[in-house]
DNA sequence: AGCACGCCGACT
DNA sequence: GTCGGCGTGCTC
């Protein structure tokens, strides 16, 4: 028997199969899918068994041994990794990798640990018990079929282990799972006729289109979510909720289990990677069927799948851009719900314009979630404007905003301060000469850290303390500037001095378990005023508050992205949609130098449709996606000159092989330098070129034994960076 | 990714 | 004369 072996280097030049022979006595426990420990030049590798056939044209060597008997990839997933090797232009081995858990794709060497525990159960009943203990022992197994270790550590364990030496108890292992989720006194709402035909809709209807469910915020989604998945089960089948890391609170998933209990499974990044593996096994196994998580969730290896929902569809985090495989998650869900002709829900109160405009065409589904239930109102938004506020404020916060925040403390409801920090930090500038402190690895500004006085690089975490002079020009000058939620702290500290203040962001909520703390807390009225960044904007149902003030509603707008209106647009109305949630209304102040940008006279009246339009003949007119397609080829390297002449070379050569397509650059990237090595971008833009991924392929293989030069390509990227 | 092989510069 | 630089090629 050989068997064909994708090893575990994620090489352009190793992303194929290997044979080898199997020796005689694996033969009947080789599976396709299942991990095998092979010899590799002189080294061990794990690796992936693909083919299995009866010979081969090379000389072989035999496998070492088997790592898991239990096969990891799964005909589907092994076909659909091929789809993302040829989507994306990854390595084969890396697509394959990107679905597993980590443990799972380890190094030769380490080794996780299943945590066991140990049950008995009973073999012989015609058995008589020979002492006291004994028939203790056997007692319990009168109306229980399996007793656990634990149930017995009162009686001896001598004689338990008699027992199991005479054959009459068998000694059960079960995995430990970590994870444990208990079903409680959930309430399972009553849907509005709206949601209700949402429901009916996907239940009954055709799984051919993908169904856009554009719902405002507190139109009710996860209760639609919850019915829909309760029918599915029904049937006997399965369900994937993806939602962007930062919504998956433990609130979120204490929602999902009180009602699925152990049914469900979990994979976010809180968890550790044993965790991660633990969820892993238990949806392998089929003891979950209901899978909860963020990106790489839509991999479970779930059988049976009857629907697949993306909530939250617009949110980036969706996309992987970091590292290969470049994918989509709604790429990969739309291809998992094909090939189980399950539908696939894409869900969000302010659609991704590309998913909107496939909607408009027809090639997705739209269902509508008009209203909030129980016919509450949207919150009251009204816009600030700084130009006019700011001259006469000494503070980031505009009397406006004060009063209104000392009205709302007065009444004892509560306020959540957005502080719009993307793409902006707090850094450090010289008043004398106007330079900024950036990273000597990554030509970036570092950020300032008050708490202990360091400044650090976001890019590569370099550190260093802030100088007491400037470097630049030695004057005593250095004065830091941006608004940071400290700052912001600090200043609600002066002006409304008995206000109780929670402030939430990377800092405070690194420590594990603090995060649902301080939710907790400031449900229970423990502060006044929440402030935060990102982390305040996403789905947290707080019934007692109604104010929301957003303090700089433009540093969103200001990035140099095309998609900054789109992101500045659907971040103000999930924060406004923080407000007013339960019976008493709610207001929104948002503080803008921009009042008249459509990104944000849109969210007055929560007129999504208003800002598509807007943002669409933009779109058209720049020649952007969703009109055009864009891929952007990052060519990196540490020696720049050399980086450089190679980087001219790949743009005549897509120059001469493409035809369809507007090639933009090379330029050096926004960021030229990270970790010394040095960064050149070119984009593509196109509606339809056939060759591209075979021209772009060429490119890849012609640079993969080239170690001065690596090429990193990204299909409909979400940033260029 | 590792590792060996191989062909040119500055040193015990 | 050697030690070692890293460019090139190979791994079933």
């Amino acid at each position: 028997m050989v068997v064909g072996v994708l090893v575990e280097i994620s090489s352009q030049n190793l992303d194929k199969v290997f044979d080898y022979l199997v020796p005689k006595e694996l033969e009947n426990s080789i599976k396709i899918g299942i991990r095998v420990l092979v010899p590799f030049g002189k080294q061990k590798l794990e690796g992936f068994v693909l083919e299995i056939k009866d010979s081969s044209e090379v000389e072989l060597k035999e496998i070492y041994s088997i790592v898991d008997y239990d096969v990891v990839l799964d005909e589907e997933l092994l076909l659909l990794g091929k789809q993302i090797q040829k989507e994306t232009l990854s390595t084969l081995i890396s697509a394959y990798q990107v679905m597993l858990p980590k443990a799972l794709k380890a190094k030769a060497g380490s080794v996780v640990k299943k945590k066991f525990h140990t049950f008995y159960r009973l073999q012989k009943n015609d058995y008589v018990a020979t002492s006291s203990s004994q028939k203790k022992i056997l007692e319990k197994f009168l109306d229980r079929e399996e007793i656990s270790r634990e149930e017995l550590t009162s009686i001896s364990s001598a004689s338990v282990s008699t027992l199991v030496s005479k054959g009459v108890l068998q000694v059960i292992q079960k995995e430990d799972y970590r994870m444990k989720y208990e079903a409680s006194q959930d309430v399972k709402k009553v849907l509005t006729p709206s949601q209700q035909k949402v429901v009916d809709t996907v239940i009954h209807g055709s799984s051919l289109r993908p169904y856009l469910l554009f719902g405002v915020t507190g139109s009710g989604k996860t209760e639609v979510y919850m019915h829909i998945i309760e029918e599915v089960l029904k049937n006997h089948k399965t369900a994937i909720l993806l939602v962007p890391e930062i919504s998956l609170t433990p609130q979120m998933i204490e929602q999902f289990s009180s009602r699925f209990g152990n049914q469900i499974a979990a994979l976010h990044s809180a968890l550790s990677e044993g965790e991660k593996y633990d969820e892993w096994r238990r949806i392998a196994r089929g003891e979950a069927n209901i899978v909860i998580g963020a990106r790489s969730a839509i991999f479970a290896p779930l059988k049976n799948i009857g629907i697949i929902i993306m909530d939250e569809e617009h949110s980036d985090s969706y996309k992987q851009g970091d590292k290969s495989p470049r994918y989509h998650a709604r790429d990969i869900a739309i291809w998992r719900g094909r090939y189980h002709q399950a539908p696939v829900i894409l869900g969000s109160a302010t659609p991704s314009l590309e998913s909107m405009a496939r909607a408009q065409k027809g090639v997705y589904q739209l269902l509508m979630l008009k209203d909030r239930v129980n016919g509450k109102q949207l919150p009251v938004v009204e816009i600030i404007d700084m130009n006019q506020e700011a001259r006469k404020s000494t503070t980031h916060l505009t009397p406006v905003l004060i009063k209104e925040m000392k009205n709302v403390i007065q009444k004892e409801e509560q306020v959540i301060l957005f502080l719009n920090r993307r793409g902006f930090s707090t850094f450090v500038t010289c008043k004398n000469c106007a330079e900024t402190i950036k990273c000597p690895n990554c030509d970036i500004t570092l950020t300032y850290h008050k708490s202990n006085g360091m400044l650090r690089c976001h890019y590569c975490g370099y550190a260093t303390v802030l100088p007491k002079v400037c470097p630049h020009c030695k004057e005593d000058a250095l004065s830091d500037l941006g608004v940071g939620t400290e700052k912001i702290e600090e200043e609600l500290h002066k002006i409304l001095p008995s206000a109780r203040v929670l402030r939430m962001d990377v800092d405070t909520t690194s420590r594990k378990g603090s995060h649902k703390k301080m939710i907790h807390a400031f449900r229970n009225h423990e502060y006044d005023i929440l402030l935060g960044t990102q982390i305040v904007a996403k789905g947290l149902d707080f019934p007692d508050v109604t104010l929301v003030g957003v303090i700089n509603a433009d540093t969103s707008l200001n990035i140099p992205d095309f998609r900054s209106s789109e992101n500045t647009y659907s971040l103000l109305c999930q924060v406004a949609g923080r407000s007013g949630r339960s019976t008493k209304s709610g207001k929104v102040l948002i503080q803008t130098f921009n009042p008249n940008h459509y990104a944000i006279s849109f969210v007055k009246n929560h007129d999504y449709l208003g800002f598509y339009q807007e943002e669409m003949q933009v779109r058209r007119k720049l020649g952007y996606p969703p009109f055009y397609y864009l891929c952007f080829v990052k060519i990196s390297g540490k020696d720049s000159k050399y980086l450089l002449s190679e980087t001219s070379k790949i743009k005549r050569s897509l120059d001469r092989n493409l035809t369809h397509t507007t090639i933009l650059g090379p330029t050096s990237l926004a960021i030229f330098k990270v970790n010394n090595i040095y960064r050149y971008g070119i984009i593509l833009k196109y509606k339809k070129e056939d060759n591209l991924k075979e021209v772009l392929s060429k490119v890849i293989h012609h640079y993969k034994t080239n170690h001065r030069v690596r090429i990193d390509i990204d299909f409909n990227p979400s940033h260029f960076s």
